[in-house]
DNA sequence: GCCAAATCTAAGCGTTGTCAAGATGAACTT
DNA sequence: AAGTTCATCTTGACAACGCTTAGATTTGGC
């Protein structure tokens, strides 16, 4: 019984293209029962093969996270570029990459924990996401070209300058639904309000700064 | 065989204090071979006891590894509180809070991954370490009060600029290993200078800021 | 049509978190 | 001082996990 996929890549052999599935099912997964449930064995079930199948298309378990984390990244990309209008004045997109990236970040939280589950287990962010001519973190560098944040040392303090708005970005991410902040989002009308106004403290997403 | 401990709280039955004994042994293993080995069987082996011997004390995994990140902060706490002189110059004393915090992470790796694992799965930071009076984030507000930043609303900017404060500190600190930036490092001179160069472009570490 | 390679299954190893049942020994009662 | 109590710890077991090996099955190239 083989499964109709016309869309083959270098690998329709028996099930049709089973790395492919397995990354699909891993996502099924990860929505379904969260980042703990995502276990090798639970993503052969829900592809519908035995526990060992996967081994021949990824080394280990680790490889397998690797490469859902590497879709995240791509997905995660796709967004904050659909988000960052090239159009609009380069502040305006600065922070709107800063808001995209947290958005994504809280609507698909189980896919986010993997991606950095696995960049810190290999302290790198998959090349990919980094290097890449068409990656997040060069989208990010020409919104702050075109902003102009350089000073003296141009190069090295761009550089910096996006660094640290991927940090501030990241660990915005990762706490911003923590419960401790529950009664201030309350207190200030909304999440939106609430994360605008984290934002607006972090130097490189924040033209709200001086509104006060 | 009955361990001499003469500090006993309210568990000095077969062992002495095994639950303090766990936390110990838990620190070891973590020091020695990282996060990913810090089973609650490994623990138990550590501290020579057997498999089911920490139920007694800890209702489940989780809940140990709670007690470890507990732990974890407050180490965090001290070496935070010990790094900022109370005398300095408020701009100063929030900056050194910053370096600090991340010198902590960097310096106790597996802690920190265990106390944000921990973090992350409960969509909490220990109410300990945010609640409490004499507690990291109190500290890092009393800092900011000092050095100034609140604007219109001051209840509600003053926690803002905190909370923005501890997300790009975490960040920074999550992903200041991370092997793409070897080579800005090594351009800058040295990692202590690129993490400064990072901490003067978020908002509220930053003297540094205009600089160039 | 046949062979070699690629793919998947079956079976098993060692490990993990967790639980139920029993052994142990300190503390309290009388 | 003996016996009871009960928290503490051990033993043994279970299912699930990551991973390996051996064998069955299908595919593509000759």
């Amino acid at each position: 019984m083989k499964l109709p996929c016309p869309i083959v890549g270098p690998k329709p052999y028996h099930h049709g293209d089973l790395r492919r599935a397995l990354l699909e099912a891993a996502s099924r997964v990860l929505e379904r029962d969260g980042p703990n449930a995502l276990s090798l064995r639970a993503v052969a079930r829900e592809a519908g093969v035995s526990p060992a199948a996967p081994y021949h298309h990824f080394k280990d378990k680790s490889e397998l996270m690797l490469a859902i984390s590497e879709e995240g990244f791509d997905q995660l990309y796709d967004f904050m570029r659909q988000s960052a209008d090239p159009d609009a004045p380069p502040m305006e997109r600065v922070a709107a990459i800063g808001v995209a990236y947290v958005e994504f970040a809280k609507a698909h939280p189980s896919i986010y924990r993997v991606m950095y589950d696995r960049s810190r287990d290999l302290e790198a962010l998959p090349d990919k996401a980094h290097k890449a001519e068409d990656g997040a973190f060069s989208l990010l560098k020409k919104a702050m070209i075109d902003r102009g944040v350089v000073s003296s040392d141009q190069e090295v303090d761009l550089e910096l300058a996006c660094i640290a708005a991927w940090c501030a970005a990241h660990g915005l991410a990762e706490m911003v639904g923590f419960r401790q902040f529950d009664s201030l989002k309350a207190k200030m009308g909304g999440e939106k309000a609430f994360l605008a106004g984290v934002l607006s403290h972090l130097g490189m997403f924040g033209q709200a700064r001086n509104r006060g």
